[in-house]
DNA sequence: CGCCGGAGACGGTGCGTATCGTCTCGGGCG
DNA sequence: CGCCCGAGACGATACGCACCGTCTCCGGCG
């Protein structure tokens, strides 16, 4: 599965794939995604096309390495490897407050725009679609299903909980009514579903 | 908000426009929607570029009023004007049928690329995203706000349901799972959700 | 005539490939 | 030990190509 027209990784100059991600990041943030061009990256960054191309198949994978190098960047900087989501005893309040985080990260405009060209890009290209899951989406999923395992050895919980289901309970609606724009995200929003989410539409 | 460079709609070509819908369509179920261009309708329609430029912004315009007008006529078909979900007086049930008939059809590749497409489209490009939300979502997402209220009103789901929310509970992980392929879309799943959805994460 | 329609020419832009000449690295030979 | 030389990545740039979106041109029809 590995290269066979091998370009030698030993080699490859670190200043070079450094300057692609900058310039990349900031030419998204800037003209936005459909406007960024293999070219336009490699012109910024001072660099030949070539050197894209010898490293990444596509424009959306380029995005994609530079996205998740800014995310290692950040827990590198938080100094966790990955930051869990708190246990406080109160299920409900840990999941608001995660809830409500991701909502302020939504719509914030640094995060919004690359997060969006790489889920429509996902949607249509089923090959970085997986790239993109398991480096970036996964994780971030597996900080839920995490605390929601903790939750249900308590018996907080459904005690034979799905917890990949259980998960996309929260993120599915959230992420949908973000992705199409189908209603406001707020902080209001993000505590109906988790009360809806753990208690059910049925009346008690 | 009409044209005010404005064609003559009253002159328009039927016979071109549905030319170019069964083009448009035939092309992104053939090649994808990647590979589908403008010229390239044009040509397979028999039809000159500027017939589509004259009356669409873009290509994802086109296949949006192509698909729309596949719905319409499918709907048509039907008689209906759009089939309601069916109200056996049980709403798990009836929430499982039409859940696990949306599973078999986002399967479907009829359904599953042009969807997928705009889809897409629609992440990264705001203005199409409101019109595809208008005329092809939000009609649908409604079927289910419908049920839902006779529900509410029988009281058999808590009285001050917020409908929307609601909805996006089912639709939302759905969506997601399908989006992402973040995992198996399968009535298993589709079950799973009405329960979880309807009866919560808690133990009762 | 006025306007839509088919056809397609046109300049522009970005793609992906193919070479240039340069620079750096590491291995081998004096 | 030091120098040389081949390999390969790099910046730069030229190339052919596909498609874009606009602009004619001409035919047909009201």
């Amino acid at each position: 599965m590995a290269d066979n027209k091998s370009p030698d990784a030993s080699r490859r100059s670190e200043r070079s794939r450094r300057a692609i991600f900058e310039a990349a990041l900031a030419l998204v943030g800037e003209v936005g995604y459909q406007k960024t061009t293999i070219e336009g990256i490699a012109a910024r960054a001072g660099v030949g096309k070539q050197t894209i191309y010898r490293w990444w198949p596509s424009r959306a994978a380029v995005l994609l390495d530079a996205y998740s190098d800014l995310a290692d960047q950040a827990a590198a900087a938080v100094g966790e490897v990955g930051a869990a989501i708190p246990d406080t005893g109160d299920l409900a309040a840990d999941l608001r407050l995660v809830l409500r985080a991701t909502v302020d990260e939504l719509v914030d405009p640094t995060y919004d725009v690359p997060t969006r060209a790489l889920t429509a890009e996902g949607v249509v290209d089923a090959e970085l679609c997986a790239q993109y899951v398991e480096r970036l989406l996964r994780p971030s999923l597996k900080l839920y299903a995490d605390r929601l395992a903790a939750s249900r050895e308590r018996g907080e919980v459904r005690a034979d909980l799905d917890l990949e289901t259980a998960v996309e309970m929260f993120t599915g609606p959230l992420s949908g009514r973000w992705l199409m724009r189908t209603g406001p995200l707020t902080h209001a929003y993000a505590d109906r579903l988790v009360d809806y989410a753990l208690n059910g539409l049925a009346p008690r």
